[in-house]
DNA sequence: TGTTTAATTCACATATTCATATTATGTATT
DNA sequence: AATACATAATATGAATATGTGAATTAAACA
């Protein structure tokens, strides 16, 4: 039968990532890796979460070139104080944002590049001109 | 002051493209930039609330390795099948899978290449041994 | 036609997200 | 110490998203 075919293919490629770097699974994959996936679903769900919102997403994209202080983002995306900081308050406890603090004013920076990285493809996809 | 040098220098940067591909935004922006970025980011961060969720990243992750039925992502990710049929649902009208009727299954693939790229970088970021 | 299977849609309850207002904290200045 | 300023934290209500079970459509087939 056609399952029967599948089974004894697939054992081939569970699991192993294909030509564009994506894993492939199968319905024959075992339940450790089921769980495995699931676990790094809900935590990159979590990273797609924090930065799928119109002002964190902006707010990320001014990091990209470098720090900038709440007044300065506020400015930026012409929102009030109370909505930018509870954004960053957002990004900083998912680890995407780091403060530094001078004086009075608080400078925010992106923590690593992963927001880079994300953004550099939606940038690709949103951004170019079509 | 300050403030003016920084006027002249930034026109020279203000909405280029900088190394990594993501542009340098500036204070400087003019409305028009600002404005197309505001709608950029909203594009962008509907696709990305499409993709942040557990459910849908992984329907995602299953349908790059080839077309699925509703049934077999039930299976995969041991949900429901109104669930499913509701990401799928709300996959389909951001355009990112494609239903296919074969008698009285329903296949669904990924539309285009937009979420590959997106995962691809998930992949590498959640996915791969750390 | 009536029944079965596959999938979608609907209606409801719950949970999460978001914006706003308010209060609190830390730093500089006097 | 007292005040002003920049930012953070908390509370509240409105809006949105989600899962569930029941009702519904669509195709296959007896």
């Amino acid at each position: 039968m056609s399952i029967e075919l599948r089974s004894i293919e697939a054992e081939t490629f569970q699991n192993v990532e294909g030509l564009m770097g994506l894993p492939v699974f199968d319905v024959n994959m075992c339940a450790e890796d089921m769980d495995k996936m699931a676990t790094n679903a809900m935590e990159a769900s979590n990273f797609l979460k924090a930065i799928s919102h119109e002002g964190r997403l902006m707010i990320l994209c001014h990091l990209a070139s470098g720090e900038k202080s709440v007044t300065e983002l506020e400015e930026l995306l012409s929102a009030r104080q109370a909505a930018v900081s509870q954004q960053l308050s957002r990004l900083r406890l998912e680890g995407l944002v780091s403060p530094r603090r001078d004086g009075k004013t608080i400078y925010y920076r992106l923590t690593d590049d992963r927001p880079k990285k994300i953004m550099e493809v939606v940038y690709d996809l949103f951004c170019r001109e079509k």
